[in-house]
DNA sequence: GATATTAGTTCACCATACAAATAAATCGGC
DNA sequence: GCCGATTTATTTGTATGGTGAACTAATATC
C-alpha cells in the first residue's frame, strides 16, 4: 500500500556527520557520536553507507605519537574517518586584477590543480569575463584528469550578490552589474555559486583553527580593497549580501578621502592598497601603474621607501593603522564578535602601521569592543581565495548528499 | 531489557511547534503543518498531546469575516491552535531612570499585570538595584493572583552580558558592573535572563509583522539612547553580547560631541534624547533636569520650541537626522540587513529630523546600503521593553516543554 | 597470558513520522 | 433540506531508524 516512507530524520543526521567532517575534519566514529549526540550505534550504521556510497572513507591511522615513551593511549585505537578525496570535484575561480585562477579541489578541499588565466580583466565585457572563467577552470580540469566538477564556486571582488549570482559592481571590472552565474552554470551544466572574496577567504581562515569555529568571527581582509567576512560557528553567517561585510565602505571621516566607490572617507580609502599607493604618489616619485591597482611588487616598494624615511610615506601607514583600528572598532561595537581575524596582503606592512593601530584601539575603547586579545592576525595568501570557495561549493555538494541516492529518484519523479 | 527509548525527534518536533505559535502567533494545524513540514498526522498527535498538557489550546474560531457578502471559504472550518494563557507565566522587568517596572505576561505572552516602583535609580547601590526589582516584580504579582513566574527577564538600558547576566554598565545606575541575573534568580527561585533593553525592545516590535519575521532585520531604538537589536526570522540573532548592538557608539566624527560614554563623536552625541537636550540647553533657556536624562516633558518642550523657530534649536534636530542617517548606513554597509527598522521615543520629533535624514541617506548610498524602502518607522512606547523581554523568558520556558514531562524525570535520574 | 580499556558492530525493541483512508464540518446549489 | 464539493482533522497500518545493551575487536599494562 505504502510506497516506501521518505522521512527526514536520516537525511539531517547523514547530513549532520557529514557536515562535522567537512568543517572540522576527519575523526574517529566515537569523536562523531559524541560532537553530535548520536547513539554509537546510529553513527556506525550511517558512517556504514557513506562508506559505502563513496562519500566517505577510512584514514590510515594517525600516528600514535609515539615521541613519550610513556603513556600511550590505552584501548583499541580509534580509526579516523574523512571524507572521500575521490568522491567528487568542485572548481572554484577567483576572478582578481588582471587574473583569472581556476582550481580544482577534490572532496576534502585539497586543491589538485590550478590554472591562472592571465588577462587585462578591466578590458573584458561580460561575454569575455565569462569566457576567462570557463578557460580558467578548463584550464585546471586538463591538468587534473579525470571526473568533472560537481559545483563550482566563483569569487569575485567588489559587490556581489549571492541570491542572483550577479556581480555587481567590481575593481576589477568595467562591466557594470553582470549575471555569472547562469551562464557558468550552463556552461558546465552544474551549480555556480557566487561569493565576494573576502567571504570565501573568512571560510578559508578558521578551517584548521579550531578556536575560530565557535561562535561568531569577522574576518577583515585588507588588499587591493577592504572587504571582510562573517561566520558564525566556522560556517558562513548570511545576511542579506551573502557573508560578506562592506565595512570598508563605512565612512570614517566625513569629506575625507576619495574613495573608488564614489564616496568620500571611506575605511577603504585610507587602507587599501590601491588608496596607500595613490597617495604615495602624490608624495613620492613611484612607478606608474597601468592598472588602476598597484601590484605585490609596487606594494612592496613603497612599503620599502616608506621604511626607509622617504617624506611622507610612513605617515601614509600610520594613518591606514588608525583606519584599521576604526573598522575594528566599528565591527566590534556594531557586532561584538567573539574574534576579529585580519588578513590579506595588505598586512605586508603592517609593521608600519602597528603603533598607530595599537594606540587608536587603545584609544577607540568604547562600550562593546571586543579586547585586543580578541583581534588576531593571520597571514595568507590569495590562494586562501579559491580554497574557501571550494570548500563553500563541496558544501553545496555536501548538501545534494545528504538526501540519499535512492531518494533522490523519488523526489525526481514527485 | 530496554528502558522507555529516548530519542530526540518527537522533542525537535513539539519544539518546531511551539516556536512557531510562539513566533507566528496562533494558527490551525493544517498551516503548522505546511510550515513545519511535518505531515498532517504528525501534527495532530503532538499537538493532541500538548494540548493534553496543557501548553496548547484551541482558540474560538476567529471572526469568519462576514463582510463581504459572497465568498466564503468552503470547507471544514480550521480551528485555530495558541499557547494556553493559563500554563504558565513570567515575569519581566524594565530598568529605565527613577523607574523600575514589572508585568507578569501570560503564557501567551499578554501582560495581565504591571507594578512601577519609582526611585532615584542613580542614588542606588547594587543590592538597592535587586531589591527594587524585586520589588517590581512582587508588585505585579499581587495583583494579578495566581502561579509564580516559571521564568523571569530583566531588560536593562546600557551594556549588559548575557552570558553572565551582568549590567557591565548602565546611564541609569551608578553601580558600575553589577550582577543582576543571580540575585533575582536566588530571590524567585527560577531562570533569569538579562539583556539590553533595545534588543529586548526589537523582538516586541516584529511581533505582529510577518514582513520582519523573515531574514535578518536590525531594529534601531531611539531614546535616552541609541541602541539596537538584530533579529534574524523574528527570533534573536545573538552575537558575542546577546543580539543588541552598541551602534550607538560609533564614531561618526572624530573629535565631535561628547558622549557619556567617554568618547567624542559618537552617533549617541548627536541622536539621543539626553545629548539634544544637553545642547539645547546650551542655545536656550530650557528648564533644569536634575537626574543627567530629560523627561518626555523636557523633550516635548524642546520639540515644541524648535518648531517654533527658537535660535538653533532645529539645527539640532536637523543634526540628528543627519546622525540617523549615518547609523543607518552604518548598519547597512557592515550587516545588509533585509529591513532597518527605527522605533523609539526619539521619534516623536522626527519631522524635524526628516528632511535632512532623507537627504543624508540618498547621499550616503553606499555600495551595500540598503534601499531607502528598505528603513521602517515603526512607533510604539516603552511598554516593549517588557513585553520583548517576555517574550524571551517564554522562549526560555518553551525549551524546557520541549522535553516532554516523563522525559524530566529521567534526566534528572540520568 | 590475564586484565583493563577504549572503539566499533550487531541486534531487539519501540518510538515516531508518513501515507492513505476516514471522519468532520462547512458551503453552494437546487 | 439534502447532495456533492471542499477543506480540515483524526485514525490506522507500515516502514524507518534511533537507542541501549550486549558483543566483538584491538590495543596497553601487568
Amino acid at each position: 500500500m505504502t510506497v516506501p516512507t521518505r522521512t527526514t530524520v536520516k537525511d539531517t543526521n547523514r547530513a549532520r556527520l557529514i557536515r562535522q567532517l567537512r568543517r572540522h575534519g576527519p575523526m574517529a566514529r566515537v569523536a562523531l557520536a559524541r560532537r553530535t549526540r548520536l547513539s554509537a550505534g546510529a553513527v556506525s550504521a550511517i558512517t556504514g553507507e557513506l562508506i559505502d556510497e563513496g562519500i566517505l572513507c577510512e584514514l590510515a591511522a594517525p600516528a600514535p605519537a609515539p615521541a613519550e615513551g610513556a603513556a600511550g593511549p590505552r584501548g583499541r585505537p580509534p580509526v579516523e574517518l574523512g571524507l572521500n578525496p575521490d568522491h567528487a570535484r568542485v572548481a572554484a575561480v577567483s576572478i582578481r586584477m588582471n587574473l583569472i585562477e581556476g582550481v580544482v579541489a577534490d572532496f576534502s578541499g585539497r586543491a589538485i590543480a590550478r590554472h591562472a588565466v592571465v588577462c587585462q580583466t578591466r578590458s573584458l565585457d561580460a561575454a569575455g569575463v565569462i569566457e576567462r572563467c570557463a578557460q580558467a577552470i578548463d584550464g585546471a580540469l586538463e591538468r587534473a584528469p579525470g571526473p568533472g566538477p560537481r559545483a563550482i564556486g566563483l569569487a569575485a571582488q567588489g559587490m556581489v550578490d549571492p541570491g542572483t549570482g550577479r556581480q555587481l559592481w567590481s575593481p576589477v571590472l568595467r562591466t557594470g552589474s553582470m549575471d555569472l552565474a547562469a551562464p557558468v552554470a550552463a556552461r558546465f551544466g552544474v551549480p555556480v555559486l557566487v561569493e565576494n572574496d573576502a567571504a570565501a577567504t573568512s571560510l578559508a581562515v578558521v578551517r584548521d583553527q579550531p578556536d575560530l569555529q565557535r561562535g561568531l568571527v569577522a574576518v577583515l581582509m585588507l588588499g587591493h580593497g577592504v572587504g571582510m567576512g562573517l561566520l558564525r560557528d566556522g560556517g558562513a553567517f548570511p545576511g542579506s549580501r551573502g557573508f560578506s561585510s562592506e565595512i570598508g565602505h563605512v565612512r570614517r571621516l566625513p569629506g575625507g578621502a576619495q574613495c573608488r566607490c564614489g564616496q568620500r572617507g571611506c575605511i577603504e580609502a585610507y587602507l587599501a592598497d590601491y588608496a596607500l599607493y595613490r597617495d604615495g604618489r602624490s608624495l613620492a616619485d613611484l612607478p606608474h601603474t597601468d592598472s588602476q591597482q598597484p601590484t605585490e611588487d609596487h606594494m612592496v616598494e613603497l612599503a620599502r621607501r616608506a621604511e626607509a624615511g622617504e617624506p611622507g610615506l610612513l605617515a601614509l601607514y600610520q594613518e591606514a593603522g588608525v583606519a584599521l583600528a576604526d573598522a575594528i572598532s566599528i565591527v566590534g561595537s556594531v557586532l561584538a564578535p567573539r574574534r576579529i581575524v585580519v588578513t590579506g596582503s595588505g598586512l605586508r606592512a603592517f609593521r608600519l602601521m602597528e603603533p598607530t593601530f595599537r594606540s587608536a584601539l587603545a584609544r577607540a575603547f568604547a562600550p562593546g569592543l571586543v579586547p585586543e586579545r580578541d583581534v588576531l592576525f593571520v597571514p595568507g595568501g590569495a590562494e586562501r581565495i579559491t580554497a574557501g570557495m571550494a570548500h563553500l561549493a563541496l558544501e553545496a555538494v555536501d548538501a545534494g548528499l545528504a538526501e540519499r541516492p535512492d531518494r533522490q529518484v523519488f523526489s525526481a519523479a514527485g
